[in-house]
DNA sequence: TTATCATATGATAAACTGTTCATATGTTGA
DNA sequence: TCAACATATGAACAGTTTATCATATGATAA
C-alpha cells in the first residue's frame, strides 16, 4: 500500500474530511444498494415492478432473459429486501418492497431524462 | 434464450409494463451512474469530495488506497463527469462536478442512516 | 400418484473489475 | 538541463459477477 508519504498531504484538510465521512458500515450499505441497481437485468426488474407486480415468467419476457437468469437476480433482490414475493398456486408474484430504492431510481430517472 | 413461451405470460400486463419502462438508452445511463457509485473506493472518493476539493494524494490517504489505484478510479469518475480536476503546479485537485450524483448519494445516506 | 408446469438452485464458464507494479508524463526548483 | 515529485497510464493477475445448463422443488390437475 504505497500511500503517499507525509510530505504531500494536507493533514488538516484530510482530518476534517475524514470526520465528515459516514462510518464504514454505512458506506458499505450504500455500496450494496448501488450495486444492486448497477446491473441492467436487476435494474429492469425493479423498473418493471415499479409499475405493478409480475410473475417470474413475465419478468423474464420484460428483461429479455431466461427464467433462470431472472430467478437468480430476483433472489439477490429478495435477499436485499428490495423486492418481496407471494405465491399463488404455481405462480410466484414479485413486487417492490423498498420505497427508498424507488426514490433513488426515480431520482436517477429524472437525471438521465433531461440530459 | 429459453424465455417462457406464450402459455404462461399475461400479455396485457406485460405490454403495459413494457410501455412504462424507460428506453434502453436511459436504462443504460442509469446503470452507469449506479455502477460508478457501487465500488467502495469510488464511493469514498465522491463522499470525500462532497466535503471539499482534495489532491490525489490526500484522497488516497482518505481511501486507504495507493495513489495509483485512486488515480485509476478518478479517471473513471472524470470520464463520467462526476468529478472534475484543476492543476496547481504539480498537484491536481479534484472536486465534484455533478449535483445529481450528490443528491443520489445524499438520499442513499439518509436511507442507511436510519435503519 | 403421476405428469406437468412455474420457479429455484448449484456448478460451471466467460466476461468484467479493481488493484498492483512498472513506467511515463508533466511540473518545479536547483 | 536535471533531479525530484505528483500524478497518470498500460499490462497483468486475482477476484467477482452473470448467464447457462442441468437438475431440484413445490403446486396443480388429471
Amino acid at each position: 500500500m504505497d500511500v503517499c508519504d507525509v510530505r504531500c498531504i494536507d493533514e488538516e484538510k484530510v482530518r476534517k474530511t475524514q470526520q465528515s465521512l459516514p462510518c464504514n458500515e454505512n458506506i458499505s450499505r450504500m455500496v450494496d444498494i448501488f450495486k444492486a441497481l448497477s446491473d441492467p437485468t436487476r435494474l429492469k426488474i425493479v423498473l418493471a415492478l415499479l409499475n405493478r407486480e409480475h410473475c417470474v415468467c413475465d419478468i423474464a419476457v420484460l428483461c429479455s432473459q431466461s427464467d433462470s437468469a431472472v430467478s437468480h437476480q430476483l433472489r439477490i433482490l429478495r435477499t436485499m429486501k428490495i423486492v418481496k414475493n407471494r405465491r399463488q398456486g404455481k405462480i410466484m408474484y414479485y413486487s417492490i418492497n423498498d420505497d427508498h430504492v424507488v426514490s433513488l431510481i426515480q431520482m436517477s430517472l429524472d437525471h438521465v431524462a433531461h440530459c
